[in-house]
DNA sequence: CCCAAATTTTAACGCGCGTAAAATTTTCTG
DNA sequence: CAGAAAATTTTACGCGCGTTAAAATTTGGG
């Protein structure tokens, strides 16, 4: 590195030896300039570190190569894990990632997405916050904004949706679970932010139904995305009623039966399929942290790889499509089931 | 809002009645103007929601109103909630805070602060890797960006830095278990990734020595940020050998108690401090999870609002000085013992 | 109603780079 | 080695806004 300060790409070009127009040229692509050109300009390069000035850049681009990631919930390690993924994919293809967490908060998510529209991304991968999003809002950015949905789907909304398959994952625990010991009952929260509990809960009711089960779904307080502590307060009361009319519990999520799990051991109530253990509890998602529960829990896994993979590669092609695809499509990853000592 | 479609601020200027430069006064600091054309400008900014080009702006200004904020592990929960804190912070005081994640990753780490002095930013809050972070890299940076360090410190590194006192951690609990037991013994990894585990290791032998016990360090095997799994997989192997020379564990974090504890419920060993407990353990952080453990995890709390509070505090006082400070100062806030079930 | 102070307008330049067209040089083909 | 094709250089404009200096206007106090 030499000590002289580039103040832009005038300097540079000079430098190297190269008028500026084709240094832009390489900077845009470097293959797009002949091979003895490319190397002299690669040889400043290691000598004076100098970068383009990404704002002069993005003012003249019609497209930047800025990407929006957004998520509704970053503390959940679930969200974390999945945004690790696709920002690593970002990044791969030559984009530069953003990363958003709504932090739960609609008011927040709109903000983001009003920021976001600022910073002209060529697209963004939106995970929104469901129910309590602000449908309205968010449409208009999709219609301004080249987006792709993922984990939790609006309907129409974005070009394209990518998800997990809450059926497969319920019809997997359920059918484990009703194989190997009783039909188990459904624990969620009354209200839940997210829509794909909606659909987890129709699919145990579907499933159940075509088991020949009667279904058994129990609902308990609590709003926001504490999901942890609702699910031990819930925990809690249902323990202390004691009217449960089976010994097998399937939550909704993790993050809740992590809560669940905690007011079990709390009350003494032992959970597993050993004997000697009063309850069984299964749910979905394969948390991070559900191999580190008392007992480890049995889950059913999202394909996070494949999500993640596909949901950017999505958002891709839309770009190379000029941000429209003619028809929206919805992808769904089956679940993976993930047996433990829980259940 | 009306249809018409604002191109540039000369066009809002226009529609709104009054001059552009004043526009862009405005913009800058809409106190600057005089109440009534103010006013205009306001009136018109709701029909017609114009905003500024950020990337000519960001081109123009010496300064710009980025702020970059880096953590090493964002799956960590203890890192996705201080990273929460910290950019509420920045949003609340006008600033554009953006989040990235070394995700462990010392490569990471250097790609992302050199893609950071592209964003030109006002100023960076950067709790860095540690001991695995490619330190004259950072020194670099911080040479050319203000910066300020936090939760881990390098020395002579950032113009301040922010942290827990780990001292204060390891003495309260060491005081408490010591005072109502045996006194513990101490589970970290050999080679920890993060400064702070050093820190309390020898926190740990200092305050031990000062009540006149023996110390004794247990080190696992393990490296990378999977600390669950290596406190699982640690606790495992020690439970086996059953050489402890005490019934009480004082992990080195949160995250390691969470495996240990997951190790001692398969292997049937009971821990809490009632009768019938084998195993007391206690930790440090009060990691969000720690509160949901089996059995609920005693442990050392971060002043997690403080650390936010004053990091934020610290690079605001930093960018109004200049990017500069005399002296490079070392806050520490001391923890604050959580008392719950397991020791 | 007048005048000084405060504010806005007018006019113009610069930021660093994308990009286009024309002129020139280099490379490739036969 | 001629001629065509490809790449580069030259020249020049534009992007949207910050900023400045001088001129024009508005404001508020006496």
């Amino acid at each position: 590195m030499s000590e002289t300060t580039i103040r832009n790409m005038e300097e540079f070009a000079a430098l190297s030896g190269i008028s500026r127009p084709t240094v832009s040229k390489y900077f845009n692509d470097p293959t797009s300039v002949r091979a003895s050109t490319r190397e002299k300009i690669e040889r400043a390069l290691e000598k004076h570190d100098y970068r383009p000035n990404i704002y002069a850049i993005n003012q003249n681009r019609k497209l930047t190569k800025n990407l929006g990631i957004v998520v509704p919930y970053l503390a959940d390690p679930f969200f974390a894990e999945i945004a690790r993924n696709i920002e690593q994919a970002c990044i791969a293809a030559g984009y530069r990632p953003t990363l958003f967490s709504s932090h739960g908060d609609p008011n927040l998510e709109i903000e983001i997405l009003d920021n976001l529209r600022a910073l002209k991304p060529a697209g963004v991968l939106l995970a929104p916050l469901g129910r309590a999003s602000d449908k309205s809002a968010i449409e208009v950015f999709c219609r301004n904004v080249p987006t792709v949905l993922f984990d939790s789907n609006i309907d129409g909304m974005g070009e394209a949706f990518v998800g997990s398959d809450n059926e497969s994952f319920v019809t997997q625990t359920v059918e484990y679970l009703c194989r190997t010991g009783e039909p188990p009952c459904f624990f969620e929260m009354k209200n839940p932010a997210n829509p794909n509990a909606n659909k987890r809960r129709n699919a145990y009711l579907k499933i159940m139904d075509k088991l020949g089960f009667a279904p058994d779904v129990i609902q308990i307080e609590g709003t926001g995305w504490a999901f942890e502590e609702i699910g031990h307060q819930g925990g809690l009361k249902l323990l202390d009623e004691g009217n449960l009319k089976t010994n097998t519990i399937l939550c909704s999520n993790d993050r809740l039966a992590i809560g669940l799990l905690s007011a079990c051991y709390e009350t003494g109530v032992r959970v597993g399929r050993e004997d000697g253990c009063a309850l069984r509890v299964a749910s979905h998602d394969d948390h991070p942290f559900s191999k580190f529960t008392c007992p480890s829990l049995t889950t059913a896994a999202h394909d996070y790889t494949s999500v993640s993979d596909y949901s950017v590669d999505s958002l891709f092609r839309l770009i190379e499509s000029g941000g429209h695809f003619q028809d929206r499509t919805e992808t769904l990853f089956a679940a993976r089931l993930i047996m433990r000592n829980s259940a």
